[in-house]
DNA sequence: CCGATTTCCGCACAG
DNA sequence: CGGAAATCGG
């Protein structure tokens, strides 16, 4: 059961809200997740029936983690709740309502990227178009793009304009074409065709708005425009429609995520109620305020304050490294010290840096010091070879269309057939217009073979058909695995192998045998009893199976408890929390990354994520700078990243104070802060000021007309405290907290008044 | 056709 | 620098 006595007033209007659209601000750390479950437990407890109620997550990880903490709630009552991702969502509409799809079976295959990038090399070799100019990854780039933005390829046609963009009309013609030959969807077909069903099939609309009454969205500022009008067309009919998110944590902009979403909610639906979750639960004061301060610089975003009933906590720990060495053997140390000083366990730490590329250097640094570490998303575990390879075979034998399966597994394990005669193969097919597993049993009629590929191919044809009977017999998943193992040889040059990349291939097959024999277990009990299955109906067999990996791509995680640091990325890490996090790489160019120096708008996206990255913390931030770095083979130089300037210095220290104090912590000197390199990584003299060391105060008279923690007061904002000093003289930059509200504003032209402490 | 060698290229990323 | 793809030679 729920109580509401759990949940501050704010979060109890949230949740007891009943009709009409909804807009939840929720900052992070405000306990969004809670008031989304409460919500959905609510709504049951009032007699709306599970089974009316649609809740879409991003990721399965937010998806599952909502429906245990649900499922803790309402128990057996949630049967019939729908609590998944949006591509999950439609791809279940999907397999419904193919009918509308010409060309489409319920067979279909979801590819993913790499898939996808095999069909448009293919696209791009028939178009004769030069692979230089255009690339397939940024072809590919370009048509999900418009997918992501509901153009499909006549609309994209038409509104192409130049000479390259007509061209990559043309192979997103071809691609959407060879999709349709192999009965393939790739990831934004799901949301995209959903949304076309729909349109155009009025009735079938309606059925579905009739059906979820009521419908929840989380982490709606990182919604695309596709996913947007998915989300609108369904709630049309009854309004129900609340959203959750936060515009200050949306940093999926580079995928079509659009903030304007959440930002215009009030204009889609005028009548919405609009909510802030604004109390914190997570992070110190000082944290708090330290990311408040850096956000506030945006322009586009919904004023909101954070705030926190926790403690003050220690200032964010500032650290100057020579270079990386210095930064992973600074951040090693640090972890070691915390651990024998305050006995925390490796589990309270995590180390978040801009790019993957970042990770080697501290993953050596923390190898050799014996600290154990994990890393966080490594490449996953459906998309290693192997297991690409079995589900190839496992995905031909359910689809005898899929194209670029087949090509995959043709010639793994090895028999001699080639990309001569993989050519001949597909020629024979397309003319016959055959699903490609059938035109082989005529390998006998295709024309020009060798007669060793010939003899080859009908082999292999034999092979699949064996294969296939199995699948007709409805054979577990497991056992079928088995045979296409023992059939084609697959593990067989592994075992000689023996290296030790060899044996981990194997012990991933072995893993994978496992995941298949529980799924079988799973699929066929027949109702979903536990509580954590809301919303999960598993289909028995191959096709069931195939859809939860295509559409999972992450093996259940439940072995990684044992304890270790993590390190990742500052995306990945959003959603989570750490007692103490390192941020490395705090560099002009690195992050924020150079991109943002020339595309409008970026700057503000990284600013975000330096604020995501900042209140992932619970009670210790550490902040780390390398004057030089090597990165991608050449070194670099540069500057300070300008979001440590936008913290305020009270909230910084450049010594631990964990440290023994061989002198006084000293508080940053705002000098240190005002000087920078040139990111070109050469002097700054070239370019007229003269050359200086870091560290060297650029002006000698400072006026400290401000100075920290001074009482002030200003015509508009009223009465406020100084948090923070910045730059000198006519630059002089003041962050000031206006009854919470953080300002940053210029000294010289802000008009403030001096008031009497 | 296959393995070895050279060349190329580089943000973030779930489904 | 390191991984993936392209190219070369047997």
């Amino acid at each position: 059961m729920y109580r509401l006595e759990d949940l501050n007033p704010v979060q109890q209007l949230a949740v007891v809200h009943r009709e009409g659209p909804l807009l939840i601000l929720a900052g992070a750390g405000s306990g969004k997740t809670r008031v989304l479950t409460y919500r959905i437990a609510h709504l049951i407890a009032q007699g709306v029936e599970p089974w009316e109620i649609l809740a879409i997550t991003f990721t399965n990880k937010a998806a599952q983690e909502m429906r245990e903490r649900a499922g803790t709630l309402v128990g057996s009552e949630g049967r019939g709740l729908w609590v998944t991702t949006f591509h999950s969502a439609c791809v279940r509409i999907l397999r419904q309502e193919i009918g509308n799809l010409p060309g489409y079976t319920r067979d279909f295959v979801i590819y993913d990227s790499g898939d996808q990038q095999s069909v448009l090399k293919t696209c791009l070799k028939e178009l004769n178009l030069d692979d230089k100019k255009f690339p397939a990854r940024a072809v590919g780039a370009v048509i999900s793009e418009a997918k992501n933005k509901l153009l499909d390829q006549d609309n994209f046609e038409q509104q192409s304009g130049d000479y390259s963009q007509h061209q990559i009309a043309k192979v997103y013609r071809a691609y959407q074409k060879r999709l349709k030959v192999s009965n393939a969807l790739d990831f934004d077909d799901l949301i995209m065709l959903t949304v076309s069903i729909f349109r155009q099939n009025p009735e079938v609309l309606s059925r579905y708005q009739e059906r979820f009454r009521y419908i929840l969205v989380d982490e709606y500022q990182d919604t695309n425009h596709a996913q947007y009008s998915l989300v609108k067309l369904l709630a049309a009919r009854y309004r129900n429609l609340c959203v959750v998110g936060d515009d200050d944590q949306s940093v999926y902009g580079f995928r079509g995520a659009d903030v304007q979403n959440i930002l215009d909610f009030e204009r889609d639906y005028p009548e919405a109620k609009v909510l802030k979750l604004e109390q914190n639960y997570r992070s110190t004061q000082s944290i708090l305020e330290a990311a408040n301060s850096v956000v506030c610089n945006n322009t586009e975003r919904k004023e909101k304050s954070l705030w926190t009933k926790n403690p003050k906590g220690q200032p964010l720990i500032f650290y100057v490294a020579d270079d990386e060495q210095d930064e992973s053997r600074y951040v090693a140390e640090r972890i070691k010290r915390l651990r024998n000083l305050e006995g925390r366990p490796l589990n309270d730490f995590a180390i978040l840096y801009r790019t993957n590329a970042q990770s080697r250097v501290l993953e050596e640094r923390l190898m050799k010091e014996g600290i154990p570490y994990r890393i966080f998303s490594e490449h996953k575990f459906y998309e290693r070879l192997e297991i690409k390879d079995i589900l190839a075979y496992l995905r031909v034998l359910s689809n005898p269309a899929d194209i670029v399966n087949f090509v995959r597994i043709l010639n793994v394990p090895k028999r001699g057939l080639g990309g001569t005669s993989l050519a001949k193969v597909l020629e024979y097919t397309e003319e016959q217009k055959m699903p490609i597993l059938e035109a082989i049993l005529e390998a006998d009629y295709i024309p020009d073979l060798q007669p060793k590929a010939r003899k080859s191919i009908l082999a292999f044809a034999q092979l699949m058909q064996s294969l296939k009977e199995l699948v007709n017999n409805e054979t577990s998943v497991y056992k079928l695995v088995e045979e296409i193992l023992n059939r084609t040889g697959y593990r067989d040059p592994l075992i000689t192998d023996n290296t030790p990349e060899s044996q981990a291939r194997l012990e991933n097959i072995a893993e994978f045998l496992s995941v298949t024999d529980e799924y079988d277990k799973k699929a066929s009990q027949s109702k979903p009893v536990a509580a954590d299955e809301l919303g999960v109906e598993l289909t028995p067999g191959l096709s069931g199976f195939l859809e939860q990996v295509s559409l999972v791509a992450e093996i259940g995680q439940l072995d990684q408890q044992e304890a270790a640091v993590v390190l990742m990325t500052m995306h990945s890490a959003k959603g989570l929390e750490f007692p103490v996090v390192f941020i490395v790489g705090l560099e002009e160019g690195i992050f924020p990354s150079i991109r943002s120096d020339l595309e409008p708008g970026l700057i503000e996206e990284e600013r975000r994520l330096c604020y995501v990255a900042l209140t992932r913390a619970r009670e210790k931030v550490y902040l780390c700078h390398a004057g030089q770095r090597m990165l991608y083979g050449r070194r670099q130089y540069n500057s300070r990243s300008r979001f440590l300037e936008e913290i305020p210095y009270n909230l910084l220290e450049e010594i631990d104070p964990i440290d023994p104090p061989a002198r006084q912590p000293k508080k940053l000197k705002s000098t240190e802060f005002s000087s920078r390199v040139s990111s070109t990584g050469l002097n700054s003299s070239a370019f007229g000021s003269p050359a200086r060391k870091l560290g060297t105060p650029l002006v000698e008279n400072v006026q400290e007309e401000f100075r920290l923690n001074d009482k002030v007061g200003h015509d508009k904002f009223g009465q406020g405290i100084i948090m923070g000093v910045k730059g000198e003289g006519h630059q002089t930059v003041l962050t000031i907290n206006f009854q919470g509200q953080l300002k940053q504003l210029i000294a010289e032209y802000a008009k403030l008044t001096r008031l009497k402490a």
